[in-house]
DNA sequence: ATAAGCTATTTGGTAATACCAATTTTTGGG
DNA sequence: CCCAAAAATTGGTATTACCAAATAGCTTAT
């Protein structure tokens, strides 16, 4: 019994869900370098104390993810950072501790500008009515929370989050669908919002929801805008 | 034997990928519908005449791409749509024939259109040396794709595939990184060039390219967005 | 010198078994 | 008749052992 298998015994997940994160931290981090050949199947069974099967999940799942490439006989290598697919929700939460934080934000602020401006126009136009009631249920307790006489964070947290993604759920178009996930897990794992966001924010957030409940493409992509740039002005970097 | 078991055993990828293909087209055409409870492991096992091996690891895969739910005794489930994960290559392929193809191509320009005019944007601040002198030299090619007496289709797609996917390579944002893979999959999968895209797209690359190697990111982010309109105009929708 | 074939290695796939956790059913007392 | 505790059932989790397929690199024969 070595050091590495109780550690991974003794926490909560599945077998195969904590090696592969073990292994692809490796990865994420460098240790394991681009194009290199990882040990055999049964040095990683020996090395982290588990089951052939648990580790050939485990390397599956990395294989998904677009870490890893499996071949007979060459051995299992690690694939270039470019086939990465760091649009994955599992892949972005192993990524915790690995790179700096608020450069890794601040990338992630880049995507947004990207999105979310363009998410909001489709909103504004493709919601349906169930989705613009929902939408304005979750802006009326964006409003409470902001106004309550003491700013509950972890509410906050789990409003904005709903917030954006309701957004993108009311784009219509399936390629928007998974940045919700994408933004509740940075949400959830890396931003850290301040006690002044509340207050400062309501305002940003009511245009936006105010041009996608009026169906104003045009001023949904500008208060998007306006919100990121306030956002990404807050930003260390 | 049944003839389930024929069609999957005949195939050439790995059985458990072919499994999980077969189950994933069976969710995203709606035939298991969402939040359903699909048939116990050794029901599905003897479904698809695989291992029980195999039907798990074609499981974990659909799981990681968020279209299934495992719970001991609960059973597996069928995930709401929101979670899963469009942005996924593999999915994206399985995808084939399932939907309207012309509406998909549709959305995934919808994506496009926000991406990949801040995706230049961004190369042009932030692309290395070495990336720009690769952006060179898969321009020539296309120039001389678009100047040949007969026009190559499919060495026109691998190029202006390679043009774009660079593009996102040189952005320096690692969320960026996975559209190229993305578009790589749609390109092959779903969108056909028509034999007249070579002479005409060829401008429109230009502006583009050059822009990014003149490091104007404002001019970059405009020509990305005339030639995705021209893409636009193309489509029969 | 070269091409065909062999061999050892590494992943791919199967089957049997034990285990654990959650739900359902049974059972027994009030 | 009701309710709660305990037992059986069910379905995913994990290990083990074994065989098949693929292939890089060596060996051997021409």
């Amino acid at each position: 019994m070595n050091g590495d298998f109780e550690s991974i015994a003794g926490s909560k997940r599945s077998l195969h869900v904590q090696v592969a994160r073990e292994i692809a931290r490796k990865i994420l981090s460098g240790q394991l370098p681009q194009n290199s050949v990882i040990p055999s199947e049964v040095d990683l069974c020996e090395q982290f104390g588990v089951s052939r099967t648990a580790l050939r999940e485990a390397v599956k799942l990395l294989t998904s993810k677009g870490l890893l490439k499996s071949r007979p006989k060459v051995g299992t290598k690690v694939v270039e950072r470019a086939y990465w697919n760091f649009l994955d929700s599992q892949l972005i939460e192993w990524m915790d501790g690995i790179s700096d934080n608020d450069e890794f934000c601040s990338q992630f602020l880049g995507l947004r500008n990207a999105i979310e401006p363009e998410a909001c126009a489709l909103a504004a136009r493709n919601a349906t009515v169930e989705q613009r009631m929902k939408l304005s249920e979750i802006f009326e307790q964006m409003c409470d929370i902001a106004n309550a006489d003491v700013f509950d964070q972890a509410k906050w947290t789990s409003v904005d989050t709903q917030f954006h993604s309701l957004i993108f759920n009311s784009t219509g178009n399936v390629f928007y669908l998974p940045f919700g996930n994408i933004l509740t897990t940075m949400f959830a794992n890396f931003i850290h919002h301040s006690s002044t966001d509340g207050s400062t924010c309501i305002e940003e957030h009511r245009q936006i929801y105010s041009a996608i409940m009026a169906g104003n493409s045009d001023k949904a992509r500008l208060a998007s805008s306006t919100h990121l740039q306030a956002v990404k002005d807050k930003l260390p970097i």
